[in-house]
RNA sequence: AGGCGGAUAGCUCAGUUGGGAGAGCGCUGCCCUUACAAGGCAGAGGUCGCAGGUUCAAACCCUGUUCCGCCUACCA
């Protein structure tokens, strides 16, 4: 393949186009099914289908993508199954809001007509988050994309809700919920948000009806529920209080009066007034006492949290007088009312400020209301028990492991799981009810409300329309109009996506999958879900490894939202940048358990890293044509053989890294390697040999240039796959793409400890010769007179055969002689260990500045010999410390002071000059 | 209220079994040296949150404490 020209600057945008669509057509991302080899699969957390892109998907994709590329490159079928879910509340209240603005809604639509609408949206909307994830590099199997309400995920939501059914593990009744009084559905506990607000505590006076005189004073923060009291607990062992068990109070505001009971689970002692009152209807803790205490309940609320005028009337009993001011308004307004006619009737005690948590809905924010009503439930315990025992046992490992503790701790508190919704979009819940049966169930009006369906009705549970009843025949029968939670499917994604309930190829191949990585967000929601439905469903672990990375925050440490505006968009960073340059960010930041702090300057900085891979790239390319040779390592020159053994290591690390799911670490490594190593040293080093008029040495060491730095490509193209690619093509190489390459993996015989130890010589020599230059304030186009001396036989064998390396790359001429042999005057003396390098001072200097330098450097020295020679005078020391600790810190102590004396003389030396 | 995590250079963070404090960005100085000014070379900068303890030795282990963040929670 003939080579060709690079640009100066590397320009992301075509190339990343370009190379993005040639992937997807050569199939490279399609797996094989083939049951021979060893597969690694991962299934992708499916965004919200209309969604797009932020930087959380940029996140969790660049990783999945740095996994499944790795892997691919190693030689394994791997299999990386995109998706979407349907986000049945969300997308809803999307359609619902673009309904509003064409001056129509759902209900005027009707149901059917709806969905329709819903769908349309998917079409149409739908591929956006799909093609954002093609941009990021995203190397899925595109073939095998899948969504939540597929024909055949949802042949799979309707298969497990039958057979849990069946097996009693989902019910439906009667229950307090957390219900969203905007979306008008119910919640899960998990999609409630709690937050902390100032609210206020009152203390509202309860006279008793034997002596009206005599009251009972209860402390409650939503006084308009006490419209639904049916009772009064107090501690039974509180002596304040206990006596007046089983008497009643009148409740103010009504004809009613409650009983007083006895309850030491509700009541709080130190809290408040010691009594309570219960509304079993209203509040999650009443509504436990009120099954205690088989006490009644009276729901004054309707769906939208406003109070109800018949239940008002006709259950609460509320005072003729106050039903129209009351009947109809909010909660909120109620809250107002009643408490103005409270103090007006002085029922009302104190009002003190009272801090407390607040349920809000996690999708509209809206205060969540607990609500009476029918609903499904996943009896979760015996879901929950085998789920425990997986991660306990390791046959699932959650990385890092502080993650496992969160998890488990939640999976032993578990509750049961409300996972029906009153929403249009989503799976309906594959039940029916017979009007024939139950006639005094279903009167002929319309069911109440907003069409829930009495808790005594008997569905029938079925994977497809009964069409009638089964016990009586009649056709009467209606669906059950509720969908179900989304994340019942997606509790189901690691299998129902490989086509499960069938027993498929893929399924077969594919299944158990290898890595999950996902947000710590939804390790509640979505991976707890999975393994659960996974271990009941087939038997198996959804996955072996969970990996869960960092949430990504603005520089500030604020999490991102669209109402702050601190929103980094990735897909504008990666227009900016490049999409290379945004991967490598956050493959560098997602250090475990600790979350992204984002700041556009660290995607700047690898912008540049791009940028300088591209130029290296260049740099090899002009040297590229000519003839290669491949002679034997030992016999390679130092920079050949240094970065060899180099490139070893970073082989290593950086494997072993991904292993452990250390991002941060092999982008480090490759980050510090590619410049500070390669670019730095290594091209400098064979920079003569290339461009010298003898051709004949550069055969070799063009050999191992383009060697090295096609390994490196491949080591860096899960992380970087666009430019990696696009300067693999340029280069002369062999196959078709860089994609499916193999991943380098460590070459023992690369490993040379001497040539290591020659470059470190080489390098402090250089440096120290630099720094003299910079002393002096010489420009970098001076050529200098420089001399060099060591202690050290080793290092002087190598300080002379690396004598053209060292003149190169201190541009200037160097003699290597003993010290004594140096001029006497005019020379700045440097020391770095056992080697002085002499700089010719020529012209008028300033040598103030190199003075202080070295007086400072002997001070440190001084500073550091004192406190290893108090540690070995140390009898406590040398008696308990170990001896190689001891060994060292004495061969440490001949070295400094070898090195103190160098720099004194050359401190005397210098101050002769000054 | 409970649980978890964090506090190390101006900023963002590494620091793997305790034994010479590191990187990136930023900053300072000198340079347009034919891969790269999105660059090169050199350099400055830190009582490792605070207080105790264990140890010959603590950024690291233990206890307490302050501040910040997150998650869970039925204190009306």
């Amino acid at each position: 393949m003939p080579t060709r020209k690079l640009e100066k600057i590397y320009a992301p945008h075509q190339v990343e186009a370009r190379w993005g669509q040639f992937w997807i057509d050569q199939g490279y991302f399609r797996a094989k099914v083939d049951p021979s080899a060893q597969t690694y699969t991962i299934v992708i957390p499916p965004p919200n289908v209309t969604g797009s892109l932020h930087i959380g998907h940029a996140l969790n994709n660049t990783l999945q993508d740095i996994l499944i590329r790795w892997r691919r490159m190693q030689g394994q079928n791997t299999l990386w199954i995109p998706g979407t879910d349907h986000a049945g509340i969300a997308t809803q209240n999307v359609v619902e809001r673009q309904l509003v603005d064409e001056g129509t809604s759902r209900e005027q639509l009707g149901r059917e007509a709806f969905i329709d609408r819903v769908w349309a949206w998917k079409q149409q909307s739908g591929n956006t988050i799909i093609e954002q994830l093609k941009r990021l590099g995203a190397s899925c199997d595109w073939t095998r994309l899948r969504f939540t309400m597929d024909e055949g995920l949802s042949t799979a939501v309707q298969e497990v809700f039958v057979r849990l059914y069946e097996e009693g593990l989902i019910y439906r009744g009667e229950r307090l919920i957390n219900w969203c009084p905007r979306c008008l559905t119910a919640l899960s506990d998990i999609e409630v948000e709690h937050e902390q607000f100032n609210g206020k505590l009152y203390h509202v006076r309860y006279p008793l009806v034997d002596d009206p005189h005599t009251s009972l004073i209860v402390a409650t923060t939503r006084p308009e529920t006490m419209l639904g009291d049916t009772a009064v607990a107090v501690h039974p062992e509180d002596p304040r209080h206990n006596h007046l068990i089983g008497k009643r109070v009148q409740l103010p505001l009504t004809t009613r009066s409650i009983q007083i009971v006895g309850d030491s689970i509700l009541v709080d002692r130190e809290f408040g007034t010691g009594a309570v009152k219960i509304t079993p209807a209203h509040d999650f803790n009443d509504f436990e006492a009120g099954e205690r205490h088989h006490l009644l309940r009276i729901p004054i609320l309707d769906h939208r949290a406003h109070l109800d005028p018949f239940a008002l009337k006709f259950k609460s009993q509320v005072e003729n007088s106050l039903l129209a001011n009351l009947s109809g308004v909010s909660a909120p307004k109620a809250r107002t009312i009643v408490v103005e006619e409270l103090k007006a009737r002085n029922f009302l005690v104190k009002t003190e400020d009272h801090k407390m948590a607040l349920g809000k809905c996690y999708r509209c924010k809206t205060v969540v209301e607990p609500y009476l009503s029918p609903q499904w439930f996943v009896k979760i315990q015996p879901l929950a028990d085998p789920a425990i025992e997986a991660v306990e046992t390791g046959r699932i490992r959650i990385i890092p492991e502080g993650w496992a503790n969160n998890y488990l701790g939640w999976m032993r508190g578990i509750k049961d799981w409300c996972i029906s919704r009153q929403i249009w979009w989503g799976h309906r819940i594959p039940a029916w009810y017979c009007r024939s049966c139950q006639p005094d169930v279903f009167p002929t009006v319309k069911p109440d409300r907003i069409g829930l369906i009495s808790h005594q009705a008997n569905p029938i549970v079925a994977r497809t329309s009964p069409g009638k009843c089964p016990k009586c025949s009649s056709g009467d029968i209606i669906q059950d109009p509720d969908v179900l939670d989304t994340w019942f499917s997606s509790a189901l994604w690691p299998f129902s996506t490989l086509g499960w309930p069938e027993q498929t190829q893929d399924f077969k191949t594919f299944y158990p999958t290898s890595t999950l990585v996902t947000g710590g967000d939804i390790l509640f929601f979505w991976v707890a879900r999975m393994i659960m439905m996974g271990l009941k469903f087939t038997g198996e672990v959804p996955f072996r490894d969970v990996y869960i990375h960092a949430m990504v925050r603005d520089a500030e440490g604020q999490k991102m939202s669209k109402s702050k505006g601190n929103v980094i968009d990735p897909l504008t960073k990666m227009s900016q940048y490049g999409t290379d340059a945004l991967r490598f960010t956050l493959a560098s930041m997602a250090s475990p358990g600790r979350d992204i702090k984002l700041a556009e300057e660290r995607i700047e900085g690898y912008r540049n890293f791009t940028n300088k891979i591209w130029n290296a790239a260049r740099f090899i390319l002009m040297h590229a044509d000519g003839r290669t040779e491949d002679t034997a390592i030992k016999d390679r020159p130092l920079g050949d053989r240094w970065i060899l053994s180099r490139l070893n290591r970073v082989i290593r690390l950086v494997n072993k890294s991904l292993e452990e799911y250390r991002f941060d670490q092999a982008a480090n490594q490759l980050y510090h390697f590619t410049w500070h190593a390669y670019c730095d040293w290594y091209l400098e080093l064979i920079k003569p040999v290339l461009q010298s008029e003898d051709g004949d040495k550069s055969h070799g060491t063009r050999h191992i240039m383009l060697l090295s730095f096609e390994t490196l490509l491949r080591l860096l193209h899960p992380f970087m796959p666009f430019v990696t690619e696009e300067i693999w093509q340029s280069l002369p190489h062999q196959g078709e793409s860089l994609v499916i390459q193999p991943f380098p993996t460590p070459c023992e015989k690369w490993h040379a400890k001497d040539a290591e130890d020659a470059f470190n010589t080489l390098e402090q020599f250089v440096t120290t010769a630099r720094t003299g230059r910079s002393l002096l304030e010489y420009p970098p186009s001076k050529n200098l007179t420089l001399y060099g001396s060591t202690t050290e036989p080793m290092e002087r064998e190598t300080l002379r055969k690396l004598h053209d390396h060292l003149e190169h790359l201190s541009r200037g001429t160097i003699t290597l002689t003993d010290q004594d042999e140096w001029p006497v005057n005019h020379i700045l003396r440097l020391v770095v260990g056992k080697t002085t390098v002499g700089l010719q001072v020529e012209g008028e200097v300033d040598l103030k500045k190199a003075l202080g330098r070295l007086q400072k450097q002997i001070q440190a020295k001084q500073k550091e010999a004192s406190r290893l020679e108090s540690r070995l005078s140390s009898s406590d020391f040398t008696a308990k410390a170990s001896p190689d600790v001891i060994q060292e810190s004495e061969t440490r102590l001949r070295s400094l002071s070898q090195e103190l004396s160098l720099l004194s003389s050359s401190e005397y030396q210098l101050q002769g000059m000054v």
